[in-house]
DNA sequence: TTCATGTTTCACAAATAACTGAAAATACTG
DNA sequence: CAGTATTTTCAGTTATTTGTGAAACATGAA
């Protein structure tokens, strides 16, 4: 019953599941991982069924997926005029990838961290000594380097590719 | 019997519960980022049950951890002369912080991810044309993309707080 | 060697996260 | 409007991760 892959599918096959496992160390759900891995690599545009048929998994499981993918613009749907499907299509320029998830992990993880940062140096900014002080600092240097990566982040965000590259090789030269 | 704390540690408590929770939607363990955080504002050593009572968690559980940051080279354990307990110390300085888990995180997540992409490559590196070709193209595109980002990265873990600084302000500027 | 102190391990329990399947909601078509 | 295709939601289940507590193991002092 199982059609016989060409040996590029073999390892797009391969591709999707590592990519998956690899995902959850990130804490990145294993699914949503393999269906990025999966769209990625996709010839064509796929829509719901092709996801869930290819991944053997649920409606709801790769509808949720698909979804949050959507939410991090990772993958874009799509509309084929006089069919009511929806198809989904990653990005697949690696720069672009790049900055999408850059900018999602800002938003989502550098951020809060930076308020919390902020307002536990606020409740602490009269301690003159000891051990008040000191957490006070610890507080700000946190703040003071995250803060100072965000700047260096959405630089490197608005940069093209090509002038991102052309300064990291003055670096590494 | 629960004693007053002074106003700093209501807010090194609410420092430690929030970076848990922050450090889930990492991937980090709620326990380990909490010991993290416990440990980076204690103004002196922990041991063990220092840490148990202040996070009331089990034995094994701050053991498991507090080796699990020691394995991640963001915590080391100090012995006291004339005392056998273990206590333990985490490094604050935040650079230092970064760079570590930059080297923690290249070779736990970004090395395996390369090999993947390597060996996909590799595995369609004779398809001549069409969605073969475009698989192999993508696999080999990811592949440069993380190999370039460790250059990148092992060029600023080499470098001193202050050059990577004035590196970094002259991209801002 | 025995006792006291501290560390490590691990089977089991609890908590959390992810997934399923089917029903409900929505949107188009004739 | 009724009929159909598709998307969305969600209560319940399953899988995975994390935490517990007690026993086993180590170490050194008397």
């Amino acid at each position: 019953m199982s059609k016989e892959l060409p040996e590029w599918e073999k390892a797009r096959e391969e591709f999707v599941v590592q990519w998956g496992s690899l995902g959850t160390q990130w804490g990145i759900p294993r699914t949503m991982a393999q269906i990025h891995a999966l769209l990625m690599t996709a010839p064509e545009l796929m829509c719901t069924d092709d996801v869930m048929e290819r991944l053997e998994i649920s409606r709801g499981n790769a509808h949720t997926n698909l979804k949050d993918l959507v939410g991090w613009n990772l993958v874009r749907i799509i509309t084929k005029k006089g069919d009511r499907k929806e198809y989904f299509e990653a990005e697949k320029d690696v720069w672009k990838i790049f900055i999408t998830i850059s900018k999602e992990r800002k938003r989502r993880e550098i951020e809060p961290a930076i308020h919390l940062l902020r307002d536990c140096a606020a409740r602490t900014k009269d301690e003159a000594v000891g051990p008040g002080k000191d957490f006070h600092q610890q507080m700000q240097d946190l703040d003071e380097f995250l803060s100072f990566g965000v700047k260096v982040a959405d630089t490197v965000i608005s940069m093209k590719h090509a002038s991102a590259l052309q300064w990291a090789m003055r670096l590494l030269g």
